[in-house]
DNA sequence: GATGAATGAGAGTTCATTCAT
DNA sequence: CATGAATGAACTCTCATTCAT
């Protein structure tokens, strides 16, 4: 039997952000988390204190999965009509490969944001992104294409939001309505409805 | 005190709907249902048989909260176009006055919506307001307002998830974005560019 | 089987004091006091909350059971040269009689009297005897058969530890010394000269 | 990193000593001895096997320091009226100075002296004062100057009992009787006591 | 109809001990 | 000789559920 404390830690976060991406902070196991991580339960107490402790780790890893989305976005487009159909595409492709992202965001939503709160590395961990947007919504007021009084926090918010909602009911509408949300059809009629929404908010 | 069997069974129902859209179902504890209903726990087992079988009828009866939302504009709203700003306008009014109801349902949803899929009540609820909604498109695309190739049920996905997304992520994102999701400019602001985006989509 | 919460706390309780008594607060069992109170280990929680609060209530029971036996002796006696013999006498009797007092209070000196330290109830459960000390040694310089400077908290002192003192050692020393403590004449001798000294130290 | 087997074990018994003496056998932890001895766990079970077996090293260990001190007296101090009043300081002397001494066996007592029973060689380790103290008895008999019937083995009890017996109640009584247990005046009232307690029951 | 005492399975956590490196 | 990763049993505590009253 292999012995690697980096290994083992690494398996248990994972372990951990399936396990609470599925069952949610009070639905998880400790129990299920070290099976799952192919190893025993006190490993996670020696490496990670709590299960409240392991959680906000978990919570932390996948912030900062999106925000290394962001950073790429931040990095590579600038041009204001483009970067928000840009965020859009790029944080469907993200929801749609990272499944586990936007359970654990709900569940974190539904606890009232109580591990966001309480890091403070976290407080700010989406300032780049709003900083970006806001830039591009000044300038595309300054070039005239967007109008004077556009408010970048509605389009932040309405970006994120509008990806987010199409994978935050996945469960109970596609039921309901008896949809597939995986056609590429129902896909990009959603996201072309959000583009053009904001489009819309942002026009002269 | 006074021995009333209806009275018992509401009181728990509404503390459940209290408890469950605070917690969730597996942090839910049964303890504080019977506290909260000012009776004892075996009333609990009495009435609703285990914390599963009461967790679905809450389920089912808030979604029946908003299936009588929707039952008043089925009767009253016809015309294609003033029905999906005003199917917008209701849901807000609405999540915004049952705030219990949006965590709810979207813990159902992080349970995969256990509940809605093994209750056939539940399967067909949505039915009136899809077939509402796909005959005002059918009109509007008749009547030559609204596109050929219109997709209804893009649209009422469009219109539930907007409303709902506005709410969803009411803890995290207000948090990190320092803003205030109450003030009447947010709210307008984010109603008209769901609006919009489905106009859009709908315009020929 | 019958159900009785005065009595399943009485148990709990009783259970509480042997196992302690007999293993200290480290050692001492939740499992082993509800197998000996013959209840289920939740009851311990239902009543007394914690393994750490039960530990507290006992040493408070143990603490009175000493004090009323010198509610009784302050009561009956106040010559000062009969009261000394007589709590000698009397603490030899309950301590004889009651040994899981000496070992709980023997536990506690070894947890740095934590209990007592923060139950205020426990900072002043001696302060009768000591004030009856202190009239009594007062009363005997007034009465000129004591000394002038007799100091009263050596006289509570000694008469403590030297009665305490028997008990204490109950376990290495008979062994190692090969002695029978409970014969009648080990413990008289014992008893005079614990008296003894601290007559020599009262005398004039 | 140095390896020196003989350095690192001497530092694992200290660590035992100390955390033994502060926290008895249940409530020792082997990762904090082996924290204080500035090595890792597996080092105290390459040397003593287990935390079972390193208490009892400890016990024989403190034992030991001080039989050290009573070889010393023995070997010094013969006239029997002197002998006991040496005793009675150098007890006091010793357990003043080695703290831990004093808690250990108090822990010990309380397991029941259950290492000291299992250890052959510390049947005996008291055989040499008591055979100090048994002769002065005898020759102070002899001398005429003790009483004919005095029992040595009540005198080594009441001698070590009546030094033990100030350090036992270290921590509740002081806090109940609000004295300082470390004044000059306050431990030399409390030998001499504990003398002439003695002196009178060896009196002719 | 209503109470709350009692249960037992299982949760999170700790700890003496072992073992690959 | 030394490390610290890993184990498994046992511990404190919780909770849905049952049942005598």
């Amino acid at each position: 039997m292999e012995r690697n404390a980096e290994r083992t830690r690494a398996n248990i976060l994972q372990a951990a952000i399936k396990e609470f991406s599925e069952k949610g902070y009070a639905g998880a196991r400790v129990d299920c988390i070290a099976d799952m991580a192919g190893c025993n339960k006190g490993m996670i107490y020696q490496y990670y204190d709590s299960k409240e402790h392991l959680y906000e780790l978990v919570i932390a890893h996948e912030y900062r999965l999106l925000s290394n989305i962001e950073a790429e976005i931040i990095q590579n487009y600038t041009d204001p009509r483009e970067l928000l159909d840009v965020i859009v595409d790029r944080y469907f492709e993200f929801l749609v490969n990272t499944p586990d992202f936007v359970k654990i965001i709900m569940w974190e939503n539904l606890n009232e944001a109580r591990a966001v709160r309480e890091n403070p590395a976290l407080v700010s961990v989406k300032a780049p992104i709003i900083e970006c947007i806001r830039g591009a919504v000044r300038r595309g007021r300054e070039e005239g294409v967007f109008r004077e009084d556009a408010n970048s926090k509605v389009v932040v918010f309405a970006l994120i939001t509008g990806a987010f909602s199409y994978f935050s009911n996945r469960y109970t509408l596609p039921h309901v309505l008896n949809v597939d949300l995986n056609s590429p059809e129902f896909v990009s009629a959603h996201k072309e409805i959000i583009k053009a929404g904001i489009r819309n908010y942002l026009k002269k």
